[in-house]
DNA sequence: GGTGTAGCCTAGGGATATTAGGAAGAAGCA
DNA sequence: TGCTTCTTCCTAATATCCCTAGGCTACACC
């Protein structure tokens, strides 16, 4: 009987397909088995269970995530590279509905697994390297690394789970929010006075 | 031998609990039964079957969110408002993991369930008028709503799923990020027409 | 008290996750 | 080529789920 030639990286990019076509909740063990034309027992060398297949994607798609980004921003700076980068991240969540949710619930992967994956940091350090044209110091440069990620992952989320149902296209929303986020990092407000009155740089 | 006495609302909130306690994808018909005293097939009468009850857990969820910030920003305006705002936001979500993570995913609900559901509205109408005080005139208004529901989603669904691992307390940084979409939200700009590295952002 | 409805039960089919152990291909070495 | 060993994949088995069908009984209403 010929084997199926299986890997890990090959289970993982067949449940990614399949978090695509028929949402990340339908990926089961069985599911992918059969797409890869396998019994379900098969998998279990490859991958400790449904839960670490669940992190092996969420783990691929933010790989796949970042490398999007950091070819769609090369090379651009200020706003250029702002929409580039919202743009590519936008994206990916369109055109991988399954991966993009992957990333998106609480899994517990495994450390050993998320120490090799360089997804997840590198996509941090974009944000920082595209926001050095805004010239914000820290740690008003970290805050406004968590407010951008914050919103585009709000957005797209928001926008995946239909909950802009309202008239206006969530395109032109999009597009306006992205000359907000530009407007609001070029006069990144000091600390709010109202709130508290004493000094503003106070560093950890 | 004696009812328990179950509804459908009943049934829901051990849902949401159970949610609360092991994670949503935890929540299984036989968990809620046990948890009930009950055997899974009782449970068919009030629920029509597990999507169904994480649909009536995520409306539950949209419902009490909606009200924690009804109460949180009555009788308050402009950044008091938004502040009281965004923190019952907060707030629910980390009282409420499992509930809130209900109100994350794409979920197929029951329309005449959704229409009887006053949650998902009157959140978006909340948002409005607490950006009234902005004086935003449409469409800018419901772009403002979208970033700011967005932005909020966006950061404690990051926080949840341990986003923010940088050193800087993730407590800090939503400080300053509500400082600055008060500041955006108050010097809203005008459509870009193309993105100039020197023009100042001109406040509608 | 009789009757009907609904809530809860038992029983069971089908699917899934996961483990244990066996057979067969592939790879190294004589 | 023949032997050894490792890995891959399989069969078999268990436990847990989801969900349906049909029966029994508590409770409301007459």
């Amino acid at each position: 009987m010929a084997r199926a030639g299986l890997t890990a990286d090959r289970v993982t990019l067949a449940g990614a397909e399949l978090a695509d076509e028929v949402g990340l909740d339908r990926v089961t063990m069985s599911a992918v088995a059969r797409r890869l034309g396998v019994k379900d027992a098969s998998l279990y060398v490859h991958v400790r269970n449904l839960e670490d297949l669940r992190g092996r994607i969420a783990l691929l798609a933010a790989d796949e995530k970042t490398i999007r980004i950091a070819e769609a921003t090369a090379g651009r700076a200020g706003k250029d590279a702002l929409v580039a980068y919202a743009t590519a991240w936008r994206k990916y969540a369109h055109d991988h509905p399954g991966r993009y949710t992957a990333t998106q619930i609480p899994i517990e992967i495994d450390p050993e697994l998320l120490a090799r994956a360089l997804g997840p940091w590198r996509a941090v350090e974009l944000t920082y390297s595209m926001l050095r044209a805004y010239a914000l110091d820290e740690p008003d440069l970290t805050d406004a690394v968590r407010l951008i990620r914050s919103t585009l992952h709000g957005f797209t989320s928001l926008e995946a789970a239909g909950g802009f149902a309202h008239a206006r296209p969530a395109e032109d929303s999009w597009v306006r929010c992205l000359d907000a986020l530009h407007a609001l990092l070029k006069h990144w407000p000091a600390h709010d006075p109202v709130h508290d009155e004493h000094d503003e740089g106070a560093p950890a």
